[in-house]
DNA sequence: ACAATTTACTGATAATTATCATATTTTTAA
DNA sequence: TTAAAAATATGATAATTATCAGTAAATTGT
């Protein structure tokens, strides 16, 4: 893939769009392209960052640990996106983890080129914040779903937007495989609790699985699920 | 209370400190000063908003209307919160309601003042970013929250957050008196439930009421039922 | 290839929370 | 002030969800 951010393709879908040629050169001398193993962390809860990360490939989880000692998935972040943003713009630690869930290709762009074009590009600044207020309105659905929905119709939203986000293989499986435990933590629920889900929605004719793929069978049934039919 | 933004104190607390003496004269020309009585929306959910609310007195919920009819409050905002950003920044009509909690004074803000100075005003764009760095963290502390915490917990969490920001009266009572059904709103639980908890942490200590007012008794037990013990 | 470890699954049960019914208190408005 | 309406409160019960215990299957490393 392309190794200067100028004629990169991920670009386009993040807020580096807004930069200058200049900025971006600055950027792409000053970027270090690192590869994340599956399981491995790019960064940890509490961690100060020293620059964003900017997905090239792979899909990362966004997570917060909770005192009982279960893990919140809040996101679930992949090509195009840029980690650690928020932290570098308040300057404090951040208050998530990101550990990939696939092998991982990212480039690690330092604070200080960052930090640069937001005091100097109002556009780029402008681009971030549209960014960052997507992602809260995201947030503010995020909550009202988990207070008001069952268990059962988070279950089936999280398939629609897997389906949605990451799309879907050849064999008609969610392109993003997500162990049973990751989907709980997405889900917002106990790992016990999720898998009865998708064995009552294999049951129902839902969804068909093959190890630990799954694939959607009636997206319209979902739908209504989630609506509450 | 002083009518020009310029000599205005609320503005200390918000994003609106970054503008220039000339940016805030242009507002402060533009502006219009609302009163709104308990229970009136400043907006609500849908609405294409024209500018934002800079609150000077008074309380307003934040919410979002789920499926099943029930309201979600994602946020309490009070004096010195700017209202409607998001909106106006992302040019989309508002994913939330703002409802007084209490009567309130606001004074609106035609979007055209905001978008110029984002655009002109890099300091201000980053003000505004950082402020929405903060709003998008502690969405995320409520999201794992929400997921993690039992009713109970949430209930003694709400409480002390009600202290924490908006303080006591003279009697010892919080000094924001929200309706049951509001409260039950913020924790994200049935009404009835969260009565019944209150019931239960009167009769355990935790907090006395009088009236629809609640005042905390034992902090350090509420804070030892939210860790989890 | 195979033992070891992790992950997926299922059942039984307990705990939590919602819902419905109904009584009481408080607030509102004529 | 007083009837009506709304909010608060409580009990009984149902539904949802978590937890614990244990088995089966899949994955990993050697």
């Amino acid at each position: 893939m392309e190794s200067r951010c100028e004629n990169c393709i991920v670009r386009q879908f993040n807020s580096l769009r807004a930069m200058s040629k200049e900025e971006l050169k600055k950027v792409s001398d000053s970027k270090t392209t690192k590869t994340i193993k599956k399981g491995e962390p790019l960064f940890e809860e509490g961690d100060k960052l020293n620059g964003v990360y900017c997905v090239r490939n792979g899909v990362s989880k966004l997570s917060k640990l909770s005192a009982n000692g279960k893990d919140q998935i809040v996101k679930l972040a992949s090509k195009g996106e840029v980690l650690g943003q928020r932290s570098v713009i308040s300057q404090e630690s951040t208050n998530l983890s990101a550990i990939a869930v696939d092998d991982m290709e990212v480039c690690f762009i330092p604070k200080e080129s960052i930090n640069n074009t937001l005091q100097k590009n109002p556009n780029f600044t402008l681009e971030v914040l549209r960014h960052m207020a997507h992602d809260l309105k995201e947030a503010d659905d995020v909550i009202v779903n988990i207070s008001q929905k069952t268990v059962k119709q988070r279950m089936a939203e999280a398939f629609l937007y897997l389906k949605n986000n990451f799309g879907e293989d050849d064999d008609g499986f969610l392109a993003l495989t997500l162990s049973r435990e990751d989907i709980s933590n997405v889900v917002g629920t106990a790992t016990e609790s999720a898998i009865r889900i998708i064995s009552e929605f294999k049951k129902k004719g839902l969804i068909h699985t093959s190890g630990k793929k799954i694939g959607i069978k009636d997206e319209r049934k979902l739908l209504e699920l989630v609506e509450g039919f």
